[in-house]
Parts: structure tokens; C-alpha cells; sequence
DNA sequence: TTGTTATTGAGAATCAATTACAATAAGAAA
DNA sequence: TTTCTTATTGTAATTGATTCTCAATAACAA
């Protein structure tokens, strides 16, 4: 019950969806991403690993959020523009740092901070269900042409 | 020094930029909104309260960057689809939490999470500018109708 | 093998945001 | 005040990501 594909089928026969080819192809190219991408850039990667088949762009879109609703993955709120995903299997939940010059992408968990948010969302009776916390700033190898705009 | 438009005066002088009634309108209206507004909204109020005025929705996409830039205007990365944004005068910064039925927005602050953010940072020799910390969910008065899919 | 119908690719539609451009007007200089 | 330069405006076209439409295709249950 760890391949994603078996997953994708079991989520699939319940909610009278088919498997289809696209779809394999789809998760093959998703769990070969190492790291988070977005839906041009799957298109990209898929078109150049199977050139032989044309997969279009819009059954890329109708099926990520399958993917999602099957737990297989994870959307980011990075970017404000367009949506980012990574692959929900095999790893924790965490949050992201973004270099607003490279575009490189950080991440780090923080159980301290899981433990505040609970306690205001107690104190303001708000029943959380999802969380996006991003830092934006310059990674270690950008700050050296950064000029005074810092404002930590 | 308070008063937002004269600090959109300073900015404009000392960035070659002209004080046109256009600004001022806009100025006027986003210090006259209490919360948080998109630019389709400031769009509708300034026609409601200005009718013998026609201002362009481009004027207004043109010009909030500027105050922005002029720290008069806060974006708020609440919604992934538009910008939203909030007055940057005279309020503590601080995160939000939205209500996914009702579109409630309620506000927190830690400064316990920005030291922890400050510590991650460190570590990772990241130097943040900017921070959104957006927690998704239910406000008390949406929690009624709510069925088993909260995730916590 | 057949029949139902979910899924596909292509292209049109949508929607926020950006851009192009000619007309206008802010504001410095005369 | 008048003149002049050019920043700014409104309009309309454009972009870019995402969604929708629809006829053709193909999964898969019978
Ligand atoms: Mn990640
Ligand atoms: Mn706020
Ligand atoms: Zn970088
Ligand atoms: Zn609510």
C-alpha cells in the first residue's frame, strides 16, 4: 500500500473513476520529481519523457486534484501567481522558505510553532484545517549582491 | 507626518512622480476602508462615492504598488486567486486567519513565532523581508455545518 | 463482445493583472 | 500667467494561468 499507484487505484474504484494511461503517466513523472514544481513544469517534463505520447495540458489540471483529495499531494501556497505542488508520501509536514532572487526553495518544521497556532486557534474558537507559512527573503548564496533593502 | 497622503507627497517628490487627483482619491478611500479589501472592492466603493468621478481600475492597479512601496499599504497573501491588501499605518504586523465558509478574516500575533522564525532563519542563513502566515479553517460561527473532514 | 459513460485533446472562455497608446494634465521653467 | 515637457490617465488589447465545452475515444462492467 506504498506505491502511489496502487493508492491512485484504490481511490479510483471508490469514486467510479478509470485508470487510465494519462493518469499512470501523470504520477510516474510527479513521484520522479524530486522537490516541489508546478503544472508547466510537469507538462514540460512529461512531454520530454514520453515524447511519443501527447498528454495535454488540460488533463494535467483535472487530475492533480485527485492526486490531492487521494493524499498523494500537497499543494504549496508559495507562490501567489500559480500553484506549486510536492509529493505528500514519505514526508513530514513542513514549511517553506523562498528565495525571492534564485527561486530556491527551503523548508523547515517547527513543532513550536504547530503548538502556538493550536493554542490561538483555541482562544479564538477557529477549527484550523489547513496552514500556509512562508518566509521570503535572500538564501545564502544571493545575499551577497543584496543592497540595504533587508527589513528582517 | 501621519496623515497618509502627506507621505505619499514626500514619496512622489522625491521619485520624479506627479500628485494627481486620481492618487488622492484612491488614498482617500483605502484609509476610509476599516479591514482588508481586494482591488475589486476598492473599485466598487470609489464608484459608489465618487459617481461624477470615472476612475479606471488600471489607475488603481497603477498605483498601489506605489504605496505600497511608500509603506502606506500592506499586501496581505491571504487568497492564492488576488491580492488583498490592508492599511500599513498605525496597526502592529500581524497574521491572519480566514474562514473558508464565510471569508471572515480574524488576525494574531506571536512574537514567539517570529523568534522561532527569526532562529530557523539563522540556522539556514536565510534573510528574510517578508513573512505570510495564513491559517485556513472554520470561525465559530461556520462551525455549525461543518462535517467530519476537519483535519486539524 | 457490447454498451455505458468517464476521460481525453483541442480549443474556447474566463478572470485578474499588465501593457500599449493617444489624449490629458501636473508642475517646472520662462 | 503662459509654455513646455513628460508623467499619468482611460480605453482597449493582451497576457498567463486555469477552467470549461464538446465531440471523439476508450475503460471496464455486463
Ligand atoms: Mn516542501
Ligand atoms: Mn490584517
Ligand atoms: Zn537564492
Ligand atoms: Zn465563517
Amino acid at each position: 500500500m506504498k506505491d502511489p499507484k496502487e493508492i491512485f487505484n484504490c481511490y479510483c474504484k471508490s469514486h467510479g473513476m478509470r485508470c487510465t494511461p494519462e493518469r499512470y503517466i501523470i504520477i510516474d513523472e510527479i513521484f520522479r520529481i524530486r522537490g516541489h514544481f508546478n503544472i508547466d513544469e510537469l507538462y514540460l517534463r512529461i512531454r520530454k519523457d514520453y515524447p511519443h505520447k501527447k498528454l495535454s495540458k488540460g488533463s494535467i489540471y483535472r487530475t492533480i486534484p485527485h492526486l490531492v483529495k487521494a493524499g498523494l499531494l500537497r499543494e504549496c501556497f508559495i507562490d501567489q501567481g500559480h500553484s506549486c505542488y510536492e509529493s505528500a508520501l514519505g514526508a513530514h509536514h513542513h514549511e517553506h522558505l523562498k528565495c525571492v532572487r534564485c527561486g530556491k526553495i527551503l523548508e523547515f518544521s517547527s513543532p513550536r510553532i504547530n503548538t502556538i497556532e493550536k493554542n490561538i486557534c483555541k482562544k479564538l474558537k477557529f477549527h484550523m484545517i489547513e496552514h500556509s507559512h512562508v518566509l521570503l527573503g535572500y538564501c545564502v548564496d544571493c545575499q551577497a549582491d543584496l543592497p540595504k533593502k533587508g527589513v528582517s
